[in-house]
DNA sequence: GAAGATTGATCGATCAATCTTC
DNA sequence: GAAGATTGATCGATCAATCTTC
């Protein structure tokens, strides 16, 4: 995907089509999160990732990250290497199946993954502050049905 | 930006923050906009900057094009290489001023982007079709609040 | 042969550094 | 010196091809 602001050709701001708005604003939302994310050295896929191994009680296998991601295993043995060069994961084999590499947190991984939680609830909150309760329940609602294709 | 659906550690469907929910809803319109225009060899980058150059009455600054997409200006440049490979955009030297290059639609590149726009109308129609007209009236009037940070 | 992971190519995005022209 | 554009590095994402192990 690009991530640059997607208005083909909409100069008028109320002139803007639903799609754009909602690629428009979530474009808007996430740079918001990757620039807070930045200042502690992390990014949203970093922290997706550290988020996925500290839920779970074993270190996880990539393909299970690859799939908890919705991403493409290859990208995930990057990230892995990003995230191992950064001290925050290490990769460790499977004592049963040797094709199988796992990801487990380092300390300094599980104490980052804390702040990227306080991060991510800090931008929820700055979010939630924007709307009454009844517009953020009514919001979420057709956001689901949405993603769910009508199908609800 | 990382594009993968950003959901770290909300397994029931019912607890997603609205942010995921934002970002996860934009991440699955994004890729569904992007495939249906990779069926005819485009991609949203390169829809974006042919309907800007489309828009305009004459061939596009790079400089300007960058700050039509709010990206940088870089970007710009490997995109146009890339355009410019496809056949769709040439540049042109300015008469005035050899600092600058324009980016000029062949006629190719303008058949493509009008096929370009029939595909986002596609989408904005599968999404219209999902809303009554009263939802996608209230979801727009909220996301343009958050869009302006709720100063409005 | 299939599953798990990696490698190499490409795309889109950013940033810092550079080059030409003003 | 500043503006416009490009180059080279890095990150995150995809895909096709490969390698090891099952």
């Amino acid at each position: 995907m690009s991530k640059g602001a997607r208005r083909p050709g909409e100069p008028a701001a109320g002139q803007q089509s639903v799609l754009q708005l909602i690629l428009d604003v979530a474009h808007q939302l996430d740079q918001r999160l990757e620039a807070a994310l930045a200042r502690r050295g992390l990014s949203g896929a970093k922290a997706c990732a550290l988020s996925s191994l500290a839920e779970a009680e074993q270190p996880l296998t990539l393909s299970e990250l690859a799939e908890e991601s919705s991403c493409v295993r290859s990208n995930i043995t990057q990230l892995m290497d990003r995230l191992e060069s950064d001290g925050l994961v290490r990769r460790v084999n499977d004592p049963d199946d040797r094709r199988i590499r796992r990801a487990a947190l380092t300390s300094e991984g599980r104490k980052i993954c804390k702040e990227a939680a306080r991060v991510m609830a800090e931008q929820e909150q700055a979010l939630a502050e924007i709307l009454t309760p009844a517009e953020a329940a009514s919001l979420a609602r057709v956001l689901r049905r949405i993603a769910d294709g009508g199908n609800v």
